[in-house]
DNA sequence: ATGAGAATGGAAACGGTTTCCATTATAATC
DNA sequence: GATTATAATGGAAACCGTTTCCATTCTCAT
């Protein structure tokens, strides 16, 4: 199991890991405060204080193992991802589930921004707001507020 | 010019329209604070309190007069765009200044995506980081960390 | 002039995040 | 196994951008 491999390899401490194994199960974009109710809600022990949780989110998304998501609401949401990887989503103003987009397709347009501007991309950030197709489903006529 | 128009069509309030004023003569993504501070060190009188600021920005971006955009580090940042219009930015992550890309190549990508994933878009955030021309010849040798 | 509704400013509250510091766990050395 | 140095942890406080609250001021139709 590849996080098993990692906690041996760069000795992940009890903090990284636990956080790690419960953003696993959680299984979709969740804050800090996310995680913290989670652990609350779910495990009576080991559960890591909300310090320790940032803490660890800040080490496991410099190792590469996160990413992080910032949807505009002041809370920054992670993400397991294949080390290095990274990807986009459509996320759904209504219930907040988000569908994650398998590639990225903007790095073929980097290439073309670094030429054009002369300008060396190091990150982006691509979310896409809306409403899924559940939540469209189940109210047909919804306001466009 | 547009803004005087657009203040006699809707009633822009006193702080709205000084806060555009400002915002177009800063000429760059600013946020509420970095307008704040702005009027402190430019202007005696009619500098709006921080509160009005924030009220300004909301109602101006309600009529479609200005963009946000959320660079990740906390601060919402704000430019005048033409009614309704938005485009997207590369920002330099050293300097922080931003170069806004003409046209959002997105729309298209819309269409495709609402097709395939029962998706209806609404609105969509994309920023890309990475360093400007200047700052790259500023240190041929910028240390990736 | 008068009175109702909107706009404003200042202070306090809010909430996610970071910092501080004392305590506890971990690991290496003897 | 005892002793230390170092890292990790938890809890509380600080931080900071933003929002809310409320009393005062402005605006404008009557």
């Amino acid at each position: 199991m590849m996080i098993q491999s990692t906690l041996n390899q760069q000795r992940l401490n009890k903090g990284s890991y636990t956080v790690l194994r419960a953003l696993k199960e959680i299984g979709k974009l969740s804050s800090a405060q996310d995680i913290h109710l989670w652990f609350r809600l779910n495990e009576t022990a080991d559960a890591p204080a909300l310090t320790t949780i940032y803490r660890a989110l800040d080490s496991l998304l410099k190792m590469n193992l996160l990413q992080a998501v910032d949807i505009g609401d002041g809370e920054r949401r992670y993400e397991i991802v294949e080390p290095g990887e990274h990807h986009h989503h459509l996320i759904c103003t209504d219930c907040l589930e988000s569908i994650h987009l398998e590639k990225c397709f903007l790095e073929a347009f980097a290439s073309s921004v670094e030429q054009r501007h002369g300008f060396v991309v190091r990150s982006h950030v691509l979310e896409i707001f809306g409403i899924c197709r559940k939540c469209s489903s189940k109210k047909p006529k919804a306001p466009s507020v």
